[in-house]
RNA sequence: CGGGGUGUAGCGUAGUCCGGUUAGCGCGCCUGCUUUGGGAGCAGGAAGCCGCAGGUUCGAAUCCUGCCACCCCGACCA
């Protein structure tokens, strides 16, 4: 291809919407540009990039027996009412205004639930997999970072349909080492944690991550790897508190100027895990004090899985007052103004006593606290965030890290939810009827993209590897408006290498060397082919490395060579 | 949805507080000549409903009202 020919907007100065590495390159070397907030175009060359990815995920699909489709995203809203997602997704779910009953999909579970329904009768017919490349619609309420989190993208998305469990488990083993080829034939630096399933509901499920500040999740890494997980889930060790002598009494103190645990530690000298932190929450309509130790923050997701709900928010000021009988600050678990109130703790707090809470009376608290002798903890949950440092597994553990992550894929063993909802069944060998059990598989493309980038850019451009690069080599004409020469020698090469099969960008307009360079850097493919006057002279041109920035001269017979040793060590 | 910010030529921006030349600059683009190993030089040129609508005023990019769009933080996120 030449350069002249083809249309690669390139930008030299950064537009201003673009906050991060991959969104400003992916805009600077002309792959994309936006329509819309969350809608982007995605020009020749950087669906040229999208196309490599989608090859590596067929690849490695129907390397497991995936069978690919093409789902519509226009949905008819009734299959939706039926598995309640309507309701579910509220206002992520794009409705179609001016043909009623029409919305476009966000994922397809429904539709494969739909059609497995139609078709699939027997446990002869399982196992399946099925999965497609497709065009994904959400409403997300605030769309960010360029293509990383979009009201439309493009995903694959694969589904398993299985007899038993035992099929389920198989199938998600499946994903999960195709998943990580996939990832790892991009040249991703990833990691894959457990995680929360969320509001798609179902037993098991692993996030595929890969660590960026840019990243909308937070994860816990132990600094060996041995451990990773999401922080909704993530759990550490923590030194036991020991229990202190005597069996003192409660008693009441004033803490006039004391509102937060920090206080207690500083203006009353108490050692921060002797604080038990209480946390006034309604849940379903009823207030319930969630006590934590010292300044542990709690962790909604795991109060979600402790109650077994989501329909839950922290109380308002006159909440708090009316149901402890205290502002903020001075709330604890004895004493409380609503006598029905229930109390759930942390278990770092769990046979601990010799503790300081709220009296539930404004600037006083209670010491000596005793929480199996003094309170009535309804049951003992892990709530707590972990924090950076912390040990996993023992004293001897290895440390933890906190870092953001970015999300390029997501497993779940999804069971029986929609199969059930939408009667999706068979006939077992007994003639007995059950719901097919499902699994869901999604990999978002556009991120694979920008997280490439993320993690191979400096301050020209792009690095590419030889997987994802749109083209494998650009050849770098010095002076081609006025060297025949220098022409010559640059066709003769495209020509050779293209025959050889490699993608070959030559760039052919008559702009100065530096306009040149600069685009080469910035696009960023592999490998550069330099060629001038001076090298010709000599019988020679000037390969370079974009990856390691090393430049060698090589005899022109042997540029193809040089080009490929280049392409593969990149 | 809450908070903050920004809308001026394809891109980046000055001017806006304090109303008053023909809305300025850099890059890019077009023409010509020169130049060609790291974003060249000279000369000439095209391109702006100053986000939209209304209002105030002799006069509005600038002041007022409403709306829209985009970005950031938060909420949300299969």
């Amino acid at each position: 291809m030449r350069y002249s020919t083809t249309f690669i907007p390139t930008l030299k100065e950064v537009p201003s919407e673009a906050q991060i590495p991959s969104h400003q390159l992916m805009i600077r070397a002309g792959m994309a540009r936006s329509l819309a907030s969350g809608v982007y175009s995605f020009l020749p060359l950087g669906y040229a990039v999208v196309k490599k990815v989608m090859q590596i995920l067929r690849e490695e699909m129907d390397a497991i027996g995936g069978q690919e489709f093409h789902l519509p995203a226009l949905n008819p809203i009734e299959i939706w009412e039926q598995t309640g997602r309507v309701a579910e997704m509220d206002d992520v779910l794009f409705h179609i205004k001016n043909r009623e009953g029409l919305v476009l999909a966000p994922t397809h579970e429904e539709i494969i639930a739909y059609h497995a329904r139609q078709h699939i009768k027997s446990y002869k017919d399982l196992p399946q997999i099925w999965y497609q490349i497709q065009t994904k619609f959400r409403n997300e309420p605030r769309p960010r970072s360029g293509v990383l989190r979009g009201r439309q993208f493009v995903m694959k998305d694969s589904y398993t349909l299985d007899a038993t469990p035992e099929g389920l488990d198989a199938g998600y083993e499946k994903h999960r080492l195709a998943y990580e080829r996939i990832f790892t034939r991009c040249g991703l630096n990833f990691f894959s944690v457990g995680a929360s399933s969320g509001a798609m509901g179902g037993s098991g499920s692993q996030e595929f991550m890969v660590e960026s500040d840019h990243g909308e999740d937070t994860c816990a890494l132990a600094e060996d790897n041995s451990y990773a997980a999401n922080i909704e889930v993530a759990t550490s060790w923590t030194p036991p508190i020991e229990r202190v002598p005597g069996d003192d009494a409660i008693e009441k103190f004033a803490t006039p100027a004391a509102k937060t645990i920090n206080d207690l530690i500083e203006k009353h000298g108490i050692p921060e895990e002797r604080c038990a932190k209480s946390v006034v929450y309604i849940a379903g309509g009823e207030p319930l004090l969630i006590l934590m130790c010292g300044n542990d923050e709690l962790n909604e997701e795991k109060l979600a899985r402790a109650l077994d709900t989501t329909q839950f928010r922290p109380a308002e000021e006159n909440e708090l007052l009316a149901n402890t009988g205290a502002h903020g600050g001075s709330i604890g678990p004895i004493g409380l103004k609503n006598p029905k109130m229930r109390v759930i703790a942390d278990l770092r707090l769990k046979g601990v006593n010799g503790l300081v809470s709220g009296a539930n009376e404004d600037g006083q608290h209670y010491r000596n606290i005793d929480l199996e002798r003094d309170a009535t903890i309804e049951s003992w949950h892990d709530l707590r965030v972990v924090r950076e440092g912390e040990r996993v597994g023992g004293p001897d553990g290895p440390r933890l890290r906190v870092v953001r992550a970015i999300e390029i894929g997501h497993i779940f063993k999804l069971g029986t939810k929609y199969s059930k909802a939408l009667n999706a069944v068979f006939l077992d060998e007994n003639g007995r009827e059950h719901p097919i059990i499902m699994g869901s598989y999604g990999i978002g493309v556009e991120r694979i993209v920008a997280c490439f980038i993320e993690q191979n850019h400096d301050e020209l451009g792009i690095r590419w590897n030889a997987a994802l690069t749109p083209y494998d080599v650009q050849i770098v004409g010095m002076n081609t408006k006025k060297s025949e020469t220098v022409r010559a020698a640059c066709e003769e090469l495209e020509a050779e290498l293209q025959a050889a099969g490699l993608k070959v960008l030559y760039d052919d307009r008559p702009a100065s060397p530096g306009v040149k360079f600069k685009d080469a850097d910035l696009l960023g493919f592999p490998v550069q082919l330099v060629v001038g006057d001076k090298n010709l002279d000599n019988g020679q041109v000037e390969v370079k490395s974009r990856k390691t920035g090393e430049r060698e001269l090589t005899a022109r017979e042997n540029a193809l060579e040089a080009v490929r040793k280049l392409l593969a060590a990149s």
